[in-house]
RNA sequence: GCCGACGUAGCUCAGCUGGUAGAGCACUUCACUCGUAAUGAAGGGGUCCCCGGUUCGAGUCCGGGCGUCGGCUCCA
C-alpha cells in the first residue's frame, strides 16, 4: 500500500504497516521521536494501522507546542499518574484520566482521604516511573473480556466504562499498570521531560452530582522544563489581570464577610458602572425599549404562577413580614414584574412590540462555595429586557436583538462566542413552534456572522436560547448575555393582546439581558483591559500633576478648565517627588499625565491660558501640546464611547 | 451543597517543636519644592476570622461555624 507524505511523495509500506512502520521506513530518528501520526487531520496512534491512500503527517518530540503533541503527552502523563497512585494507595479505584487544556487530571476513589501533602509523594513516583522507563503497548479486547479483566481487578468504575462501550476495547499498559483507554499514547515515557501535579480536588463520578464524589489530581506536563517555567510564568502574569486583585488596587470595588457575594462599590468603580448603564440606556432608547421599574418584593402566589417557588425556591430570598402578614421574597429575575405590568392593561396587537427594560438589582441566594468575585454574585444586576411579541415577529426582534448585542461589544472590542441551545427532551409547546423559534435564533445568528456552536438539547423547556460566553484571566468560561425566547410564562400570566381578528391571542415572550450581568461583565471587562481602560470609560482620564509649590496654583486652574469640558481629571499636588507621583499615575493606570512647571508657566501669553502642556501618556509617551488641542484630542477619545 | 487549601496591620506577607506579634508598602507628622515609574526621618496602627475545648499559658494544638481561594455540581 501507499501513504501521502507531507511533501506530497508517496511511500509504499507493506499492507497493514502502522504509523511506526511508516516513521522507520522514513528514517530511525523519525522512528525514535514520532509520538502521534495526523491522519488526514485528525490524531491517530501510532501503534494503529494506516490505510492506502492516506495523507499522512508526523507530530514529534520537537513539535513542543503542538497542541495534539501535548494532548498526547499529558493523557500518558495521567497514566503515569494512575499507575504511581496505585502504587502509593493500594486499593484505590480508578476512573477517568483525560488530557485537558493545559494539563491533565486523573480521578480516583481513595479508601482514605488524601490531601495536597500527598501530591508531592506521587510527583516523585511519576518521576521514578520516567527514570525508571516505560513504554506503551496496546491491545485490544472484546467487550465481555475488558468486564472479565476488570471484574478481576477489583475496578467498577472501569466496568462500568467496558459495559458502555460499544465494539472493540483498547487497553493500553505501561509497566505494571493497564488502563482502559482510548489513546493516543506516547511510545514511551522519554519524552516526559517536565510534570507537575497542581491541585485536588473533589468531581462526581460522570459530573452527575448524585454519583459518588471522588477525588481528582489535577497536573499538567511539558516537552521541556522550560516550556513548564513558562506556563507557570503566565499564570502568574494571568493573576496579575485578576479583576479581584486589580478591584483592590484601583479602588473600584471591595467584598466584605458582611455581604458575602455583594460587591462595595467604590467612586471610581461606580464611574465603571454608570459607563455601562449609559450605554444601555442609550440604546434601549434608540432601540424601542421602554424603561420601567417593578418592585423588588413580591408575594409568594407570584413566584406560584412565574414557576420559581417549584423551581428556583432554594436560590430565593424570603423576608419575614409582620406577624399575620404573608411573606414575600425577594426578586431573583424580573420576569414576574414585567409579566404583571404587561397584563395591568388591555393590549392590541397594534401595541406589539411592547419592549419593557430595567436594570434592577436581583438575590440570588446561590449555594456556598459557587461564588467567584464580581463574575458570580448574589447581589446580581441584569441590562434585562423582556419583549412581548406575536409570532410572526420574532425573526425581526431576534435580529434587532444580535445587532444590539454586536454593537456593545465592539464597544470593548470583545468577541463573545455564541451558544445556541435548542429544544431539550421536555417542553413545551408545538413542533412546528419549536422548527420557527430555532430558525428565527439561528438565522439571526449567521446573518450577524457571529460564530456559534449548538448545544443540542440545552434549551429550556419554555423556549430555545442563544447564550454569549467570554473567558477570564484564567481561561474559563463565563455565560454572559442571554437571549430566550418564551411560550410558556405569558400563558402562565393569562397575558393576551387582542389581534386583528378581534379575539385574544397569547403573545410570545423574549427574555433578553445583552452585557448579562453588570457584575459579571465589569469583572471580565477589567481583566480583558488589564484595568487600563480606555479614555472614555477611565474612572480617572487625566491627571494634573504640578512640578513645585508655585504651580498649584495653575495646576488647579488647568484642572477646573477640563472639569468645565465634562472630563473625568483630577489633581496630585501632593508633597511626594515629580517621579513618586508620575509613578503613582501608571500604577494607578491613568489614560494621561499633564506634567505643570516652570516651562509651561513661562510659556503661556496670559494669565491662566496654556499654550504649552506636558502630556504624559499611559506608557511613557510624551508630548508637547496646547490645552486646546489637548481638549480637541480628549474629545475625540470621547466619542468612542458611541461612534454614531 | 461536595472535595482540598487558606484566614495575622488598609494591602502583600513573616512568625521555628505552644511562652504574650513583626517587615515592606500605605497612612500621619516634620524636613526637602523636586521635570516624567519609589527623597529622607520620626510616629500611629492588630478582638492574630468567630465560638468552644485541651493547657499554668493558644496566633500556634483539637472540634464546630463563617468567609475566601482552586475544582465539581449548579448558574448570569
Amino acid at each position: 500500500m501507499k501513504v501521502v507524505l507531507p511533501d506530497s511523495s508517496e511511500l509504499e509500506l507493506p499492507d497493514g504497516a502502522n504509523g511506526l512502520d511508516a516513521a522507520r521506513a522514513i528514517g530511525p530518528k523519525l522512528a525514535e521521536q514520532a509520538v502521534l501520526v495526523k491522519v488526514d487531520g485528525a490524531t491517530r496512534d501510532l501503534r494503529l494501522p494506516l490505510v492506502d491512500g492516506e495523507s499522512i503527517r508526523f507530530l514529534t518530540t520537537r513539535d513542543t507546542d503542538d497542541p495534539d503533541a501535548l494532548f498526547v503527552l499529558r493523557h500518558s502523563t495521567a497514566h503515569l499518574l494512575a499507575e504511581a497512585v496505585m502504587r502509593l494507595h493500594p486499593g484505590v479505584k480508578i476512573a477517568i484520566g483525560p488530557p485537558i487544556a493545559d494539563g491533565f487530571y486523573y480521578d480516583f476513589e481513595f479508601q482514605e482521604p488524601i490531601s495536597e501533602a500527598d501530591l508531592e509523594a506521587i510527583e516523585a513516583e511519576i518521576r521514578r516511573e520516567i527514570t525508571e522507563g516505560r513504554e506503551w503497548t496496546r491491545e485490544e479486547l472484546s467487550r465481555d473480556e475488558a468486564i472479565a479483566r476488570f471484574e478481576a481487578e477489583s475496578q467498577p468504575y472501569k466496568v462500568e466504562l467496558a459495559r458502555d462501550a460499544e465494539g472493540q476495547i483498547s487497553l493500553y499498559t505501561q509497566g505494571d499498570f493497564t488502563d482502559l483507554c482510548r489513546g493516543p499514547h506516547l511510545q514511551n515515557a522519554e519524552p516526559i521531560k517536565a510534570v507537575k501535579l497542581t491541585s485536588l480536588a473533589g468531581a462526581y463520578w460522570r459530573g452527575d452530582e448524585h454519583n459518588a464524589q471522588l477525588t481528582r489530581i489535577y497536573g499538567t506536563a511539558f516537552y521541556s522544563q522550560a516550556d513548564l517555567d513558562a506556563h507557570l510564568e503566565r499564570l502568574e502574569q494571568a493573576r496579575a489581570r485578576d479583576h479581584r486583585k486589580l478591584g483592590r488596587d484601583l479602588d473600584l470595588f471591595h467584598l466584605s464577610d458582611h455581604s458575602p457575594g455583594s460587591p462595595f462599590w467604590h467612586p471610581k468603580g461606580m464611574v465603571l458602572w454608570n459607563g455601562l448603564e449609559d450605554m444601555r440606556r442609550r440604546e434601549n432608547r434608540r432601540r424601542g425599549y421602554q424603561e420601567v421599574k417593578t418592585p423588588l418584593l413580591y408575594d409568594i402566589q407570584t413566584y406560584i404562577t412565574s414557576g420559581h417557588y417549584e423551581n428556583y425556591r432554594e436560590n430565593m430570598f424570603f423576608v419575614e413580614t409582620h406577624e399575620g402578614e404573608e411573606p414575600l421574597a425577594l426578586k431573583p429575575m424580573n420576569c414576574p414584574g414585567h409579566m404583571l405590568l404587561f397584563g395591568s392593561e388591555l393590549r392590541s396587537y397594534r401595541d406589539l412590540p411592547i419592549r419593557y427594560a430595567e436594570s434592577s438589582t436581583l438575590h440570588r441566594d446561590e449555594r456556598g462555595g459557587t461564588l467567584h468575585g464580581l463574575l458570580r454574585v448574589k447581589h446580581i444586576t441584569q441590562d434585562d429586557a423582556h419583549v412581548f411579541v406575536t409570532e410572526e415577529q420574532i425573526q425581526d426582534e431576534i435580529d434587532g436583538m444580535i445587532d444590539f448585542a454586536t454593537y456593545l461589544y465592539d464597544r470593548f472590542g470583545v468577541t463573545p462566542h455564541a451558544e445556541l441551545s435548542t429544544r431539550p427532551e421536555k417542553r413545551l409547546g408545538t413542533d412546528e413552534q419549536w422548527d420557527r423559534a430555532e430558525e428565527a435564533l439561528e438565522a439571526a445568528l449567521v446573518r450577524h456572522g457571529l460564530e456559534y456552536v449548538i448545544s443540542p438539547g440545552e434549551g429550556t423547556f419554555y423556549g430555545p436560547k442563544i447564550d454569549l460566553h467570554m473567558t477570564d484571566v484564567l481561561g474559563r468560561s463565563w455565560q454572559m448575555g442571554t437571549i430566550q425566547l418564551d411560550y410558556q410564562m405569558p400563558v402562565q400570566f393569562g397575558l393576551t393582546y387582542m389581534g386583528a381578528d378581534n379575539r385574544e391571542h397569547s403573545p410570545v415572550v423574549i427574555h433578553r439581558a445583552l452585557l448579562g450581568s453588570l457584575e459579571r461583565f465589569l469583572g471580565i471587562l477589567v481583566e480583558h483591559y488589564g484595568g487600563a481602560f480606555p479614555f472614555w470609560l477611565a474612572p480617572v482620564q487625566a491627571r494634573v500633576v504640578p512640578v513645585g509649590e508655585g504651580h498649584r496654583d495653575a495646576a488647579r486652574a488647568l484642572r477646573d478648565r477640563f472639569a468645565e469640558e465634562g472630563f473625568r481629571v483630577d489633581l496630585d499636588e501632593r508633597d511626594e517627588t515629580l517621579g513618586k507621583r508620575i509613578r503613582d499615575a501608571e500604577l494607578e493606570k491613568v489614560p494621561f499625565v499633564v506634567v505643570y512647571g516652570d516651562r509651561e508657566s513661562e510659556a503661556a501669553r496670559a494669565w491662566r491660558s496654556f499654550e504649552l502642556l506636558a502630556v504624559r501618556e499611559r506608557g511613557g509617551e510624551q508630548s508637547d501640546v496646547s490645552l486646546d488641542a489637548l481638549l480637541e484630542s480628549f474629545r475625540e477619545l470621547a466619542a468612542e464611547a458611541d461612534p454614531r
